[in-house]
DNA sequence: TACCGCTATGACAGCGCTGTCATGGCGCGT
DNA sequence: ACGCGCCATGACAGCGCTGTCATAGCGGTA
């Protein structure tokens, strides 16, 4: 039925070896050899048989992304991303979410994670936060030598990882609210034990020192990405009097700003002319709500592209370890000049 | 390393066939031969290799997700029901984007499906809207021999499928404002060429003339699922005067219903006070809007899971070809008595 | 006892591909 | 002309598993 090498083979006059090596980019083909099972290989339809090769060379072509309970925006981009790479190099994308939560131990989530890779042998295995700070579950793939990239990983590591800097954005976003001219800036942080919670403070605090702002205490809330949280932070910083209150509030994501929106509303101050607002992520939601969400852009789908190109590299032919890649300032509606 | 059937064989003391008849639960097998070689096993850890077994039975134990540009949320879902069920059975389940557009013929639609399967011989194939309405689409997979499940497919055909009633739903929800006291009740429908259209449309009809309320033309509007046709539509709608205009707003998904929710604050008109609303699918939108909206939560992570579970057992043993799934009407805030 | 039917078990080939090693031919240096 | 080394190619085994077919053992029947 579906044609095989042994096929490919017999009707080039060739070798079944040959033709592997074809098909494979070995050398050692003669340039008219190799032109020539290439175009029997294309005519008869040839496509390889993925169990076959991947019990001689006991690999499977497959990589795993992993995940625990992230945002389906964020995952579905981080998806995209990895799947357009995989079927550039005939790959294929297992998903595999992991309920590991904060609460089990590491050795819960390395035997978590071991079941889970025992039943699907794969090649890689790309891992998003929270997965990718946690050490027993990087030792354990370590352990059964399975090659992994860490996407926005906390630290910056000396494992393969790629991500973006989160401190720069969010300076770059503060710098851009102070141009206007903003003075009162406030801000909400985001949940404390994720990796970006800290480096956007920081870049928060640095682009307000850097213009000589003082870092205000009162003006600087905490949320945890939540929607809820952002009304409870918005309400906290919105009910100081109207000439002591921010004129603009950076919150740490686009859930947290829209909710600042909604409570403006509520309290009668119209954005951005009362009051600006900017997010963080430019997920689906900072379009949806009115007006449109200034935000920073994360390049996600590109970082789930790069980590399955990563992986599908061999060793010695890749890159340097870390990738960083660029963000962007999505400048929409919400955020103006103060009054 | 890992450990193999032969490992297994020698230990217990019997032939390779003997465990792999225990593995695969055939038939004639003593009991007592089959405790013995479980028990081996599971001291040794031995987990089969899937490509050797794949190669032997030319099956793959791989299940693909397809989709065409849905919403995040939407696949998130699904897929995460189809991997639950995958897990319970050592399948996987791999995820296949497809571009097909509907601009595209029949035949590259039926191009594009068979280069992805070429590449990737899967065991069944799951399809969600729109794939699981293209007939060019089905034919292909009918053509290749793989078995497929339709996920809310538009019409109930004989093919197997899963999905839920839409018309009841909506015919339920409009029920619900009717109950409420509402007579003037606005309706925006969605997207042409999505199935959920018209059936949605059809139950809000249904619910209307049942009460012995006319339908009227002047209060259905057509939109495209998008926030920005929501906006349009709202304004549309609350341009009428005062004491003629909708008292509620039913949307055909949340994303329009959140657009309502913002034109009616724009128009300084309070929700549910002044206007209820609406809205259908119970996205995470629906309450990271404010008020969370009334709205209807499809069985979405269920459809995954039955969908899988059907493509995983055997024809013999499956159940009904078609499943429909309840939904649940989720009473929020939104919605209100008028006045 | 001879024979049959049935169950429990095993030997063996082969799925499609690649790794290893062998082979034959050709160019080049002496 | 001879020998060496290199390149292009092929033969063959074997990856881990299952399907097919053969076989041994057992109880029952005539």
């Amino acid at each position: 039925m579906k044609a095989t090498i042994t096929d490919v083979a017999k009707h080039a006059g060739v070798s079944m070896k040959t033709v592997s090596r074809v098909l494979n980019n070995e050398p050692n083909v003669a340039q008219k050899t190799r032109d020539h099972v290439k175009a029997v290989a294309t005519k008869l339809r040839y496509t390889p048989n993925l169990a076959a090769r991947g019990l001689a060379t006991s690999k499977s072509y497959l990589l795993a992304l992993m995940y625990d309970n992230p945002s389906p925006n964020y995952i579905a981009h981080i998806q995209r991303g990895a799947i357009d790479a995989c079927r550039e190099t005939g790959y294929h994308l297992v998903v595999e979410p992991l309920s590991l939560g904060s609460a089990k131990t590491d050795d819960e989530q390395a035997q978590a994670i071991r079941s889970v890779l025992d039943h699907l042998p794969v090649d890689g295995v790309i891992l998003t936060p929270p997965l990718c700070d946690s050490q027993a579950v990087m030792d354990t793939l370590e352990e059964l030598k399975i090659d992994y990239v860490r996407v926005g990983p906390r630290d910056g590591g000396t494992d393969p990882f790629v991500s973006m800097d989160d401190d720069a954005a969010a300076h770059d976003m503060t710098e851009h609210l102070l141009k206007l001219g903003h003075k009162r800036i406030g801000f909400i942080k985001g949940h404390v034990a994720h990796s970006a919670t800290a480096a956007r403070f920081n870049g928060y605090c640095r682009a307000l020192t850097a213009a000589g702002v003082e870092v205000r205490h009162r003006f600087v809330t905490t949320g945890d990405f939540s929607f809820a949280s952002g009304v409870d932070a918005a309400k906290t910083l919105l009910a100081l009097p109207a000439d002591q209150r921010p004129t603009a509030i950076f919150a740490s994501n686009d859930d947290m700003a829209a909710a600042v929106v909604a409570v403006a509303g509520e309290l009668g101050l119209s954005v951005p002319q009362d009051l600006s607002v900017c997010g963080f992520d430019d997920t689906p939601l900072a379009q949806t709500v009115w007006p449109p969400l200034t935000t920073v852009k994360q390049p996600i789908y590109r970082m789930g592209y790069d980590a399955a190109k990563h992986l599908m590299t061999r060793k010695a032919e890749r890159g340097p370890d870390g990738r960083i890649l660029d963000f962007e300032i999505m400048l929409r509606d919400s955020t103006s000049a103060p009054q």
